[in-house]
DNA sequence: AACGTCCCGTAC
DNA sequence: GACGTACGGGACGTTA
């Protein structure tokens, strides 16, 4: 076999060299052209002249990288790229496919890392490498087989030019230009010291190390560099990290993909022809191809990088259970740089769940378990681990990746162990990028993305009566099962970081999901009180009422049922009482819902209405009072819900175990439940909930400007919607026809039907249409924002909230017009509830600074989809209550007012 | 006995 | 078929 030859294209330093080398030049579009141009004449000539078996073109990611922990002024004041730059990074990367060659990016790490990294790979390999570069900060990598070739001179770039320009060997670039500093880059090296000062002190003293202990020892003889040599010595030291290369980065692409390939002609073709390089086609041959389609619709193809899985295999994974093997993983988790890691527990919940064990991974394929609480087996001692794992959870220059980090961060503090940061979290990641398209836990995300079916909990643990705490599953098993865990959670970060910036989800993610976390943990930690005393007594009282109603009931039917029982019930109605007007439900049953049955009371009947009470005490017992008590902490005699953050497709939150989102308000008996979450003694319960925020967002996006000014001059919306449509007057308006109005406000925002009105007003179809027609004449600009977004939705199977949130309405492009209906009035919707989701989870991001800055002793509770509820101590309530509205109210700027009302009770109730 | 589905009802 | 988003309890039928 002949020996291997890389060619490693530093795409990014390209683009920026092409630009300003060449002379501008637009493609027919208008579109500036003049670097990508430049680099398919590189490419093209590349291909052609050089003799390399493989070839790949790295470019940076994005704006942050490791680099930024290390030092935050690095790379800080770089200028925006030119405005002409812009639209060319996209398309070098499209051009590069179109050459049917790998474009490679990993988030985090600049293309220099994975140049080096790749370079480090292939020498191990026994190969060759060619870097296409002219870049300084390569230098370092020169010699033992690795040449650079400046791609604008055309020149060979080794050691000896390294020595002419530099004075100094490649090996020693790396201290060189700690000391040399780079102004472009913002690091700071050694003030006063340039090339030369940099290569005179390196060849006398050697190394950095040993110029600085020079200078600080004496043994420098005393001057204005020297001074300056012990002034900046953190600097030095400091640009040295930031200047030396990662060549140990996890290659996002095995290096035998990266063997070249034959381009296919037509592609290309149509590639360089829609750009206009008629020389270049000319060159390859293939001005003779006719364009495969006349028009291809302008590209909106989002560069998608060429990041392939790696084929590694998911295990056999090591256990880690001695002292030299947990140093090992540590010494290759801060070489790394960022780290999988996945706890292993007791239990599912996350709050009342022990830490039975962690598993880690740095590469794919590469992931071992630590197995700390395991009945059986050899374990490290607890206090070893700590020590160890400690300092790698706070070190700002690793990144933790965690999915579902919430439940991990619960677990580690549980266990005693530090808060991790900075963190990632891939099931957030893909949450940003594809909400409602699919679920995102891990497993289901494996078998999409990784094309592989992760060992499942309930085989390991068992299921049902049969299963076992995780910690008495065997420890060999255990590691199979874990490590590959977390092995999987790295594989999908590789995969799915680098889509943020595409899918333009990187802010979104990193602000507003990532950035909840959190916030979301300390509201979970907090829980609320409730009266246990209260609860109990209202099941009782329930319970007594529910027995006497029961008792009327059986006399009225004359035989006894399962009141509980709609398939009961309905025979009961519909077939011994031969009650009229009955429906059936989907499945042929009858109905015998509440509508249904107020339907039945309202003709007269007895029997609906009694059951309508049964039912109600029998929910307010069963689902609140009972159900609550049961999750009431013993230690802090609170509840603590669980938040989900990536289950509503449309960017909600939603609350289990208990769902605090669904707490009775409307009914007098209902409320009851509600007065039973109660401030701690000394405190109050603070309510804070945006008015009318869906309808604000609708006058915003569709811009509506009657509905605007409405807001604008704080009316009463419902009454003046009725104003509107039926031609009343505000004043004296009465209930019922405001009543109306509220019911079509509602039903536009859930993407309006006759049919649907009408039900819910109890009206027949042709009045529900001729209110929305009314409706829509008052306010055409619904309609237009109704067709945009069903049109939107239908050409890329998602719509976005206002604030770039990507809700997938799948089904939209159904011929079943049921399913396409329903995938249409989701559309509609989801711009709406998702843009009032962004504006609260802005809020609640941005509190804890705003809480501190007060200096008030106040803390989020709850959030209920658009309300927030604080507690805070009694007389500071109302400066809380401020706070709170100020931070809601100012989430958002909008073309309309936010307004947040607040109120403050020992309940909740009374909160509002 | 455990699990999945249906029906129903609570919230925003 | 049936105006949007969730969670969960009880009944009931199916699996083991």
């Amino acid at each position: 076999m002949s020996k291997k030859n890389l060619v490693l294209v530093d795409g990014s330093g390209f683009i920026f060299r092409a630009f300003h080398a060449l002379p501008p030049m637009t493609r027919p579009d208008g579109t500036p052209v003049n670097a990508v141009f430049g680099f398919c004449n590189m490419l093209t000539r590349l291909l052609k002249e050089h003799t390399g078996t493989h070839l790949a073109v790295i470019f940076d990611a994005g704006r942050t990288t490791f680099r930024n922990a290390i030092d935050p002024r690095y790379k800080a004041q770089r200028p925006e790229p030119p405005a002409e730059l812009i639209p060319q990074f996209a398309l070098v990367r499209e051009a590069t496919r179109a050459f049917a060659v790998p474009a490679i990016e990993l988030d985090g790490f600049e293309a220099d890392d994975l140049i080096a990294s790749y370079a480090e790979a292939m020498k191990a390999a026994g190969g060759e490498v060619i870097i296409v570069s002219s870049d300084k900060d390569l230098m370092q990598l020169l010699g033992n087989g690795v040449s650079m070739l400046d791609p604008i001179k055309s020149t060979a770039i080794g050691p000896a030019q390294v020595m002419e320009k530099f004075g100094v060997t490649p090996a020693q670039m790396i201290d060189a230009q700690a000391l040399m500093g780079d102004s472009v880059d913002n690091v700071p090296g050694v003030a006063g010291i340039g090339p030369k000062g940099a290569a005179q002190l390196i060849n006398e003293y050697g190394t950095l190390d040993a110029i600085l202990a020079a200078a600080s020892s004496g043994t420098m003889k005393p001057s204005k560099r020297r001074d300056a040599l012990i002034a900046h010595a953190e600097d030095a030291r400091i640009s040295r990290r930031l200047v030396e290369l990662r060549c140990n980065v996890a290659l996002p692409c095995p290096i035998d993909d990266l063997a070249i390939a034959p381009h296919d002609d037509a592609v290309l073709h149509d590639f360089l022809d829609a750009q206009g390089f008629k020389s270049i086609k000319a060159r390859l041959g293939l001005d003779g191809l006719a364009r495969r389609h006349e028009e291809r619709s302008a590209p909106p193809v989002a560069a998608v990088p060429v990041v392939t899985t790696s084929d590694a295999p998911f295990g056999p994974y090591e256990t880690i259970d001695t002292e030299a093997a947990l140093d090992r993983w540590i010494a290759d988790i801060i070489a790394t740089g960022f780290v999988a890691i996945d706890t292993e527990t007791t239990d599912l919940n996350a709050r009342r769940t022990r830490l039975v064990g962690i598993s880690l991974a740095t590469a794919p394929g590469r992931a071992a378990y630590l197995p700390l609480g395991h009945e059986a087996g050899e374990q490290l001692p607890r206090a070893l681990v700590h020590a160890r794992l400690a300092p790698i959870l706070t070190d700002p220059a690793i990144l933790k990746i965690f999915h579902n980090a919430k439940f991990d961060l619960h677990v580690l503090a549980a266990a005693a162990l530090p808060d991790a940061a900075p963190f990632d979290d891939t099931m957030l990641i893909s949450y940003a990028l594809e909400a409602g398209a699919h679920g995102h836990g891990m497993d289901e995300l494996s078998v999409l993305h990784l094309d592989h079916k992760p060992i499942s909990y309930d085989e390991v643990t068992g299921t049902g009566r049969n299963r076992v705490s995780f910690s008495a599953v065997p420890v060999d098993r255990a590691t199979a099962y874990a490590a590959e865990d977390a092995d999987v959670t790295l594989r999908l970060w590789q995969w799915l970081r680098p889509r943020l910036r595409e899918a333009k989800a990187l802010t979104l993610y990193e602000t507003m999901e990532r950035g909840l976390v959190p916030v979301l943990l300390a509201m979970e930690r907090a829980g609320i009180m409730v009266d246990r005393d209260d609860l109990v007594a209202m099941s009782d009282e329930f319970a007594r009422r529910m027995d006497e109603i029961q008792r009327d009931i059986e006399q009225l039917v004359g035989h006894a049922f399962n009141l509980g029982s709609p398939k009961q019930l309905g025979e009961i109605l519909f077939g011994e009482m031969k009650l009229q007007g009955g429906k059936r439900t989907k499945t042929g049953a009858w109905g015998t819902d509440a509508a249904a049955l107020e339907e039945l009371a309202e003709a007269g009947h007895e029997l609906p209405r009694r059951i309508l009470d049964w039912r109600q005490l029998q929910k307010l017992k069963s689902t609140y009072a009972d159900a609550l008590v049961t999750e009431i902490d013993i230690e802090d005699r609170r509840v603590h819900t669980s938040y989900a953050q990536a289950i509503a497709a449309t960017g909600r939150l939603s609350s289990n175990d208990p769902n605090l989102q669904n707490i009775p308000i409307r009914t007098s008996e209902g409320a009851r439940i509600r007065r039973a979450f109660i401030a701690a003694p000394g405190h109050a319960l603070i309510s804070a909930d945006y008015s009318q925020i869906e309808l604000r967002l609708l006058a915003h996006v569709a811009d509506i400007p009657a509905l605007k000014a409405s807001f604008i001059n704080n009316e009463d919306i419902h009454a003046r919607t009725a104003s509107e449509v039926f031609g009343v007057p505000m004043e004296g308006m009465d209930g019922a026809t405001r009543r109306r109005a509220k019911a079509i406000n509602f039903g536009i925002i859930y993407g309006i039907s006759a049919f649907g009105l009408a039900r819910q007003l109890g009206i027949d179809n042709g009045e529900a249409k001729r209110y929305i027609d009314a409706y829509f004449a008052r306010y055409p600009e619904i309609r237009r924002y109704m067709n945009d977004t069903r049109e939107f939705a239908r050409t890329h199977g998602y719509v976005v909230t206002p604030f770039g949130r990507r809700c997938h309405v799948p089904g939209i492009a159904d011929k079943n017009p049921a399913r396409r209906g329903y995938a249409e009035r989701q559309a509609i919707n989801a711009p709406l509830q998702g843009g009032a989701a962004d504006i609260i989870k802005r809020a609640m991001v941005r509190l804890p600074d705003a809480i501190a800055a007060s200096g008030l002793d106040m803390r989020i509770l709850l959030q209920v989809h658009d309300e927030l509820l604080f507690e805070a101590p009694i007389d500071q309530a109302p400066a809380a209550a401020a706070v709170a509205r100020e931070v809601m109210q100012q989430a958002a700027v909008l073309s309309v007012p936010l307004l947040v009302e607040a109120g403050i009770g020992a309940n909740w109730s009374d909160a509002h």
